[in-house]
DNA sequence: GATGAATGAGCATTCATTCAT
DNA sequence: GATGAATGAATGCTCATTCAT
């Protein structure tokens, strides 16, 4: 109960001041402890943001992967859309779980960057192997090639949008998501013909 | 002489370590002198690395503006291209530039927040009416909304290229700028007819 | 405990070396403890400060008031002789206290006038009316204005003795204080016939 | 020119802010040079404030010599009188280097405690002297006792008026003054009846 | 489980001082 | 005479961590 807390509120703190400006007091004022008591949990700063960013990294996985169990029935674009719109939709509502997500990426303590790469290569090479599946499955005509491309090519939109969720007005993201979807249109139309 | 020496050592540590693990001591030891005499050129931390981000984001603008005067008269497939390409490659040759860069336009230091903002309008919408501009003049045919809605996806695209820079391998990141310039052209052949 | 100990040694240090050369190490040394342990009693150096000047301040006045209570049925030559005394007595027991109430008074820092100007206006004005009060009672027949007169006129003499606590040597001072007592003797005689 | 320059600056440092307050960069800036070029014309802080204190005790002494010098021919009374009324006309026109005096003479820096103590007990004496001196010339028929007696009951009241100096606005100020007055005229009205 | 008290290490900053120019 | 550049030492303060209770 209290570890939990301590875990959202390391999480919060670190997206609002980064790993060096979240302090243990910072941490134990949002829990309404005494910093000596954090480490009745965790053993030390560091390990505590392992856990945190364990966390994230995991919350956010498994989010994907039900958003995608959801629409994996649905034609590709349904899915390509679903996705983009979801994974918006949960980062704009977890700020700062996302400010925390963006600066770990960019910027990881190095304690965690061994961790870090592995996770990143483990999901990007998921989210690959699922989608190129599922299109295989509804175009079995188009080459592997193919749909090799038209996955990476939606992975550099996707990112395109999530470097844009902090940098942009809600209204002013809604629009970018909808131009974001219209490039996958195009590429659908053009190679799925 | 002195003065640009210790510039750079923090823009160098503020990319390894973020603004709050960039610490003067670290600084001072980059430029073999002693944290004291940073002082003398510097009224203090903040002041310093405002120098030090000013000094980034105009030479990234610069570096963009040229690129664009010189490739300006070019058909407008090979404006992004050259636009993508090089972008890359000037981050990829300064690591620790583009690194303090995104750490920056993610989790700014408060007191950094405005100016920040500032120059971001400024180049985004420097970057956007240029190109609607040039696309303006050579497809004179096309309706403005179009041409808005072309550019705004290119910087999609760019941001996803962008985003990917720090995430990817040489090779890998090569193979992700052929796709996404692919999507361009995809994009252009459908609007442009 | 510790908190009062530090508390003291700030007294001390500041009577020693005035608010600025009265260092945190010095007074955690003094009490032998580490400059760190002291902001767990204290948020920083200027709350310690006010905290001493308050402890000051008021173990002044109360003791000063005791005085009062315990020879305010007296006739009115021994009420200021006892406060002339007993002030000097007490000053001179705690040399530290009064050094450091003597610079706070001239020159203290300006974190801190406010606060103390409202002490000293407070401690005035209860000093002349509780005497007023007391030279009414005993000779209903003197005008206020004379009473008034005779108070201040006591007062530049307190305050001439106060000065000199520092100045002169104890039995040189002795003297001052038997002069001192003879002009009140005179300003009486005169004035209440 | 410019050492005298550099004395005046650090006097008023020192009223301002204290020995320790008091820096060699405040000092430079009010004279509008650089603090390297202070230690051209004094070895260091410590001997640059010795000049100072001196040069202030000095012009002090020199001027009360001046006031008794004047007046020295005319009746006792309005010796006493002068002294006092441009003794505060003096160190009220020059607020900072009271101020300096006062905190120089409560708190002196170890440094010059000797010189200091020294200074004062030549002052002292000096004064007394010349006070009973005149007096005895004035009333050959006071025995010396009384006269010493008068001349150090005056002091006190001096010291008094000395210290309110600080504390009291001009107008309150005013009326001390008038009040000691009155009560050396009291003293007088007795003594030598 | 929790905390009061303490500390070592480190941080940004200031300051008196030096020295070559 | 004056200063730009540099620094050692110190200062107020923060922070992660420990440990007895």
């Amino acid at each position: 109960m209290t570890k939990e807390k301590i875990l959202k509120a390391a999480i919060n703190q670190y997206s609002l001041h980064n790993y060096h400006g979240a302090t243990m007091k910072k941490i134990a004022d949002e829990v309404n402890i005494k910093p000596a008591s954090i480490y009745f949990f965790y053993k030390n700063k560091e390990e505590l943001f392992l856990a945190a960013f364990k966390w994230i990294l995991e919350s956010h996985f498994t989010y994907i992967q039900n958003i995608m169990g959801e629409v994996i029935e649905q034609p590709i674009l349904k899915i390509y859309q679903t996705i983009i719109r979801k994974t918006v939709a949960y980062h704009s509502e977890r700020q700062n779980e996302t400010n925390a997500y963006i600066s770990l990426v960019n910027s990881p303590p190095a304690e965690i960057k061994p961790f870090l790469h592995h996770h990143m290569q483990h999901f990007d090479s998921w989210m690959e192997q699922t989608l190129t599946e599922q299109m295989q499955k509804k175009y079995p005509d188009i080459s592997e090639e193919k749909i090799i491309k038209i996955t990476k090519q939606f992975l550099i939109i996707m990112d395109g949008i999530f470097w844009e969720i902090n940098l942009y007005e809600k209204e002013e993201l809604e629009r970018q998501i909808e131009y974001a979807i219209n490039i996958i249109e195009c590429l659908l139309r053009e190679e799925v013909k």
